[in-house]
RNA sequence: GGUCGCAUAGCUCAGCUGGGAGAGCACUUGCCUUACAAGCAAGGGGUCACAGGUUCGAGCCCUGUUGCGACCACCA
């Protein structure tokens, strides 16, 4: 056995257990070949800049369940990969062109363009890789894809084919969210609406052929000069005498039509309403509703275009301001009121979405989303915690048509050809040989790309090779569990929940496990701009892998945020330590030990049947907590379990065997710290995989890893009740006496001998452990005394099962022992006084369950019994 | 406007199907006890936001109130 620093230190062990791994191929499902297949499809970083603490976070939970899996024997296929991230990407790229060469985007051309845009995914990819490994991801290097790879290419074609052919895609000219900064089209998910201050103008129109005005309100006086009518309810009787008559647009002198419409809310504003159809999405669709005409006044960079007259050339704001002015000049303005109102942004950029009118791609979503809907409620697909799965209800009850198409480069091109002489659209994988509709072979591809969301939806099987029929897509789709965040239900799950389904006639997975957000220490969201996020790879330098998924991992449950505070982290190195240290003291211990189960058995003490029954306690419990998505808490549990139970009380409890001459005695010992420690290994290995996998190797003279090791499993013979109920009265005893003594100022130097005086027939529990109690209750000499034995003049601690006593003449102080002793009789008084309550309470007797009623009579019993025993010791005292 | 979540020790949070309030950090006291001072032992500290209700019994279930947060929708 080689020897383990003092003190842990990840560094050194962190990359070369992560290479054995990887190099071993252990991570890939073939280490199980006959195991039941468990997938989980990594959801891939964007590979717009580097990992956050989020992705840590995320890739933690994952890492743990797939090592969970994978140690109870299933083929477990975790596949990585990265997404291409098509606007957020192609808006750094720009960027990086920019401040590189000081080119633009049309400078350089689509194809330089795509040239760099690689170069820059490839970078990227790279790192985002390198940084997983770093966490510790369990994940299947050699089935690592890409969103934009040449396999997602075929299936995006393939589904968007499929979709095209059944109608279900189609090319229309409808309102759509242009971000006139990125230039393109975005769809309803990638808006982010901001509350802003902004003003409510009132605007006379006046009436076609009288003096009258209507005035109507609006919040952006700029999208006048689209305007082609005036709407108002028809149930407004205010109104009800313009309605069919017509309005003379202000500065601009357009005739529009004054109409009647259910959309407008009589209560707000005037209640007349301006109505623009090519710049919002209301009025496009009352404008549809009344075939109103569509004039779009603003250019792809929302600058005003010809229709706008003598305003064309201004933005949008300078176009307001102008207007506004022009307006208050000619009289037109009435007034203007301070509006609080919400406005879109472009999830990218933040710049203010313009609604325009646009020929777009869009997908019909109101068939595809009913088998969706129907694979939640039907429990086929679960949310973990539940309560999320009312979010994605939300959004797919209210599902509008998905625009697909973007005015960008870096994506999947859609796959649509046009023939150049008829116009007749081919979806197709390749550009078409020859038009059906009229012979002519000349063809062009559509410019744009797909919303980088299409080719995610299709992540949980087009990574496993589909359309084709591959051997990983029949084994490992459905995937089991996605884990992800709260922020990409619309975006990501709810879409590849309708595309397994469409594609493949079954959901993508069974269950989304939604985790929370990590939070600075203020408990702040981490951001750019506050610059206090947190580098998940700094933090692995400073506190090791194992501490960093420790510190995300406890004290969280599933769609709980949690905050990133360095203390926690420098617990869970500590927690590391504790574990290096526990194995220190077994190496040292375990040098002339052979591993031999049987011949120890004979020689087991309570003691070490107490630890190996907690140990397999451990093991239901924290098995069962995993299959329940409780991570956080199956880690707490085993981490007091180690600290507090194995070190601070079995480690110590050893002690006296391994140093004594008793050879059986101390293998006894060996063999139950050698096997509770590999199983606390074992137990442990899924969250901190390093630590346990360095330690194992020092340990253990197997070829395998820990890594393939096998999850323990609940044992009926190492279940000992008796036992435990035993060590937790000797635990109770010298507790008991510490405590005592610490009252007392007793210092830990000042030995004393003990008597032990165990109640009748619970002789056998203290039998073999006095010299535990002499090291742990800092004895002298421990001596067996008789029922009537007792000392003048003794410090006195009763438990359940035994009273101890320690003459400490020269040392006490009587009167500090009898007020010590007052105390503990008045505490058992008033515990006695509750329970009796609850007994003597006949609506408590008829109606709680029995086990309820044994419990308190039980206790009642043991109060009185120590209560006796205090009072014996006082009257020693009077 | 709608939906959802949170409120437990000084701080950060656990608390699974209702049955004697927990952890880490911080704090107090004593210890360099040959695994570990990144440690050991002992200890102090909580009307479980508030008000009702159900129950033999409520941190947990129900109703309402207050405060904080998130998401969705949106009235121009």
């Amino acid at each position: 056995m080689k020897e383990l620093n003092k003190n842990y230190d990840p560094k050194e062990v962190e990359k070369r257990i992560y290479e054995m791994w990887e190099k071993g191929g252990y991570f890939r499902p073939e280490v199980n070949p006959s195991g039941k297949p468990y997938t989980i499809m990594m959801p891939p970083p964007n590979i717009t800049g580097q990992l956050h603490i989020g992705h840590a976070f995320c890739f933690t939970l994952q890492d743990i369940l797939i090592r969970y899996k994978r140690m109870q024997g299933y083929a477990t296929l975790w596949l990585p990969g990265e997404d291409h991230a098509s606007i957020a990407t192609e808006v750094k790229v720009i960027d990086n062109i920019y401040q590189t060469e000081g080119k633009t985007k049309l400078d350089i051309g689509r194809e330089g363009f795509m040239v760099r845009a690689w170069e820059w995914a490839n970078k990227y990819r790279k790192r985002i890789a390198e940084q997983s490994r770093t966490i510790g991801a369990s994940c299947d290097w050699s089935r690592e894809r890409f969103t934009l790879d040449e396999g997602c290419n075929e299936a995006v074609h393939e589904a968007f084919k499929r979709l095209y052919d059944k109608g279900l895609i189609y090319r229309d000219s409808k309102i759509i969210n242009w971000c006139p900064s990125c230039r393109t089209a975005l769809s309803d998910a990638e808006v982010e609406y901001e509350e802003q201050d902004g003003s409510l103008w009132y605007i006379k129109y006046p009436i076609e052929g009288t003096d009258k005005f209507v005035t109507v309100a609006t919040t952006r006086p700029e999208t006048m000069l689209g305007d082609t009518a005036v709407a108002v309810n028809p149930d407004d009787e205010r109104y009800a005498d313009i309605v069919g008559k017509f309005a003379i647009l202000p500065l601009v002198g357009r005739r529009i039509p004054i109409i009647a419409d259910d959309y407008v809310d009589t209560s707000f504003g005037t209640g007349c309403v301006k109505i623009t159809p090519c710049h919002d999405p209301n009025d496009f669709e009352v404008g549809q509703r009344h075939g109103l005409e569509q004039i779009r006044i603003f250019d792809d960079e929302a600058v005003v275009n010809e229709n706008g007259g003598k305003y064309c050339g201004l933005d949008r704001y300078e176009a307001r301001e102008r207007i506004i002015r022009d307006l208050t000049e000619t009289g037109a303005l009435e007034k203007t009121e301070k509006h609080v109102h919400n406005v879109g942004t472009c999830y990218r950029c933040h710049t203010t979405v313009e609604p325009i009118t646009s020929l777009q791609w869009f997908v019909s979503m109101k068939k595809l989303a009913e088998p969706a809907i129907k694979a939640v409620e039907d429990g086929e697909v679960t949310f973990v915690p539940d309560r999320f799965k009312k979010i994605y209800f939300n959004w797919m009850y209210n599902i509008k048509d998905w625009c697909i198409s973007r005015q960008l480069w870096w994506g999947h091109r859609i796959p649509a050809y046009y023939c150049d002489s008829c116009g007749h659209i081919a979806v197709e994988g390749e550009i078409p040989e020859k038009c059906p509709e009229c012979g002519c072979s000349s063809f062009h591809q559509d410019e744009d790309v797909l919303d980088t969301w299409f080719s995610s939806a299709l992540w949980p099987f087009s990574t496993l090779g589909w359309p084709h029929d591959t051997e990983d897509l029949a084994k490992f789709y459905p995937n089991d569990v996605l884990v992800t965040g709260p922020d990409i239900i619309f975006f990501w799950v709810a879409r590849m929940i309708f595309s397994g389904i469409e594609y493949l006639g079954k959901p993508p997975f069974h269950h989304v496990y939604i985790n929370g957000i990590i939070r600075d220490e203020l408990g702040r969201k981490m951001s750019k701009s506050l610059g206090n996020g947190v580098d998940p790879i700094e933090a692995v330098e400073t506190y090791g892998a194992d501490a960093v998924r420790f510190t995300l991992v406890t004290g969280n449950s599933a769609g709980n945020d949690a905050r990133w505070i360095p203390d926690k982290a420098e617990a869970s190195r500590n927690f590391c330590n504790k574990i290096n240290n526990a194995a220190r003291f077994i190496m040292m211990n375990l040098t002339d030990f052979e591993d031999d189960r049987e011949a120890a058995r004979e020689y087991l003490t309570n003691i070490d049947k107490w630890i190996v029954s907690r140990a397999n306690e451990m093991v239901s419990q924290v098995t069962a907590n995993m299959d329940k998505y409780e991570l956080g808490i199956a880690l707490e549990k085993l981490y007091n379990f180690v600290w507090s139970e194995f070190c601070d009380w079995y480690i110590e409890f050893t002690k006296s065997r391994l140093y004594g001459d008793d050879i059986n005695a101390k293998h006894a010992a060996q063999q139950t710290l050698y096997d509770v420690f590999m199983l606390i290994l074992k137990l442990l290995h899924p969250f901190m995989p390093f630590i346990t996998e360095e330690i194992y190797s020092h340990l253990t003279d197997s070829e395998s890893p820990l890594i393939i090791a096998k999850w323990p499993e609940y044992d009926e013979a190492n279940c000992y009740p008796a036992e435990q109920e035993e060590v937790s009265e000797i635990i109770d005893g010298i507790r008991g006496i510490r405590n005592a003594r610490a009252k007392m100022n007793i210092p830990l130097g000042k030995k004393a001998p003990l008597f032990i005086i165990p109640n009748e027939g619970k002789e056998s529990i203290y039998a073999g452990n006095k010299d535990i109690f002499a090291k742990l209750a800092y004895c002298s000499e421990v001596t067996f005394a008789g029922k009537d034995t007792a000392g003048d003049n003794a410090l006195t601690v009763v438990t359940n099962t035994a009273k101890y006593l320690i003459p400490l003449d020269s040392l006490i102080d009587k009167q500090k022992e009898i007020d010590r002793l007052n105390k503990e009789k008045a505490d058992l008084e008033k515990k006695i006084e509750v329970t009796n309550n609850k007994l003597n309470n006949p609506q408590f007797i008829s109606k709680a369950p029995e086990n309820v009623i044994a419990k308190e009579k039980e206790k009642l019993a043991s109060f009185s019994a120590l209560l006796e025993e205090v009072l014996k010791s006082l009257s020693i005292y009077e």
